[in-house]
RNA sequence: GGCGACGUGGCCAAGUGGUAAGGCAGUGGACUGCAAAUCCACCAUUCACCAGUUCGACUCUGGUCGUCGCCUCCA
């Protein structure tokens, strides 16, 4: 069974969705406005690994992640510049181009890490219609309040503010840097919409005047419209719990006087020498930059061999070891060789059943990927040492579909052993084979300068017995 | 200042009230022409520190120190 920390409880729980087998999510999805970097890697790995899993366990997935390319501010609620429309000014583009852009840009490198698409990724301009609607509905319940051309959601109004986050608000002392706005009522008060006045080139006419939705307000409309008014999981970033999150139930409680989220999971930071890695300080590292220097999956790998809810410190050190541990994943599956048909041996479907079930009692635990990656690791080594004993190709193919189960439908990692297409594998076959000759014959320093000449080009030499010898590619 | 999380071997990282998974790195051995891969063995009497509860705590309670996050857009 299932469970999953709830950051509303503060307690782990097991999971049951409103409608089984149906299961909806929403996830936060990023602000398009620039390439995204190892943060949202680490969130979205996580979020992906959480679907995967659910369908693993044979859950009707409906994933919504959105796309925000509404610009929000750069600065506090209430001032500062869009930052779309910061990017356009920068990139001499419409704000637009710059979402397109840059949502493209994220769907590529969501996809080279291996992540599933969500079934849903719908964009906040595309859903200002809703979003006038909940405020129509919010206003109407006296939730919120206008300003002139603003709208404000009246926090007084509604006790259950701070529930999530365990604040309310109102605690604000000293060491804060808010600015609070005039025309507020209160400073906890948030912006459902926003006059946009002169130079905001994103808007959109309402029956307060031209204006903006507030940040908060895409990801309620925009969830109740594709899962209904009650969801089952709602997931971001633990930077998201306060305020964003807790304006979210604010707002759609309140519109609809229904529990708007059961299960909220958040997953934590990633950090560089111990600092937050994020846009706005400056120190993070676009994926692009990094897939340069890593197969994507040794990234992939990285993050899941910790937690989702602890953090992650960034380093090339332990970017180096994930890398050689999925080296010893990729290595053994190759082992393995192609899947065949036939009965496999106890002995074997025993490690299978094992392996799964130790497999599953880790991911049941909360998404627990490093206890589930040290089940695989496990069997890696027993796969190893039948592969001593010559088995028959059942036994490899029985191994050959839990890892196909486990390691790539679950936690999505690809243990692809070609990576440089048809032309280079043969051309690795005729250098393995010149390689054997060379040995047979007895001919040694040529044949170790073949080796060294290819290492230093990026591939590595196995001798296999029968004087064949198997050259691959470096990862 | 308020709220919250965390502190496990050289590095990374799980974990249970009954005496510490796994990965990386390292050392020794087997295998190899030499390697690589693989296997075997070794590698935390100890889980920040100090009290307390308990027959027994790394795991529960209290305190101390340290690190980090949120309180402003951020995954």
């Amino acid at each position: 069974m299932l469970s999953l920390y709830n950051t509303m409880t503060r307690k782990k729980q097991e999971f049951t969705p409103i409608a089984p087998p149906f299961v909806g999510l929403y996830i936060c999805g990023p602000t398009v406005y620039s390439h995204s970097h190892l943060g949202h890697a680490k969130s979205y790995v996580s979020f992906d690994v959480l679907v995967r899993y659910l369908r693993y366990l044979d859950y009707k997935v409906r994933y919504v992640q959105n796309i925000t390319d509404v610009g929000h501010l750069t600065d506090d609620a209430d001032s500062g510049e869009d930052k779309l429309q910061k990017q356009a000014k920068l990139e001499q583009l419409e704000p637009m181009e710059i979402a397109e852009k840059y949502a493209a840009s994220f769907f590529s490198d969501m996809d080279t890490l291996g992540n599933q698409r969500p079934d849903i990724s719908p964009r906040a301009s595309g859903h200002v219609p809703e979003q006038i609607e909940l405020i129509k509905t919010l206003l109407e319940k006296g939730y919120a309040y206008q300003v002139g051309g603003n709208i404000y959601f009246d926090v007084s109004s509604f006790p259950e503010y701070g529930q999530l986050s365990g604040r309310t608000g109102d605690d604000q002392k000293s060491g804060m840097r808010i600015s609070v706005a005039s025309d507020k009522r209160d400073p906890r008060d948030f912006a459902l919409w926003k006059d946009s006045g002169e130079d905001h080139i994103l808007k959109w006419n309402s029956p307060w005047g031209w204006g903006y939705p507030g940040w908060h307000l895409e990801c309620s409309a925009m969830a109740m419209r594709y899962l209904g008014e009650t969801i089952d999981i709602h997931g971001g970033g633990l930077d998201n719990v306060f305020p964003h999150h807790e304006c979210e139930i604010a707002q759609s409680k309140g519109a609809t006087g229904k529990d708007f989220v059961r299960f909220w999971i958040h997953n934590n930071m990633v950090t560089v020498d111990g600092r937050k890695m994020g846009k706005s300080l400056g120190n993070f590292t676009l994926l692009k930059d990094l897939f340069e220097r890593w197969d994507p999956m040794v990234v992939r790998l990285y993050i899941l061999r910790s937690h989702y809810r602890s953090p992650l410190d960034f380093s090339d050190d332990g970017l180096a070891g994930a890398k050689s541990a999925l080296e010893r994943l990729i290595t053994f599956r190759s082992r393995l060789g192609d899947p065949d048909n036939g009965i496999a041996s106890q002995a074997v479907l025993e490690l299978v059943s094992s392996t799964e079930a130790q497999f599953r009692k880790s991911m049941d635990d909360d998404l627990n990927t490093p206890g589930a990656l040290a089940a695989i690791f496990e069997f890696v080594r027993a796969g190893n040492i039948i592969l001593e004993g010559n088995p028959s190709t059942a036994d490899k193919s029985e191994m050959i579909a839990l890892l196909d189960n486990l390691v790539k439908g679950a936690l999505g990692i690809e243990l692809s052993t070609e990576s440089g297409g048809g032309s280079s594998e043969e051309l690795c076959n005729i250098l393995g084979e010149l390689r054997g000759y060379l040995r047979k014959n007895k001919l040694f320093q040529e044949a170790d300068k073949l080796r060294d000449d290819l290492a230093e080009a990026g591939f590595s030499v196995r001798d296999l017995p029968g004087g064949f010898s198997e050259v691959t590619p470096d990862l």
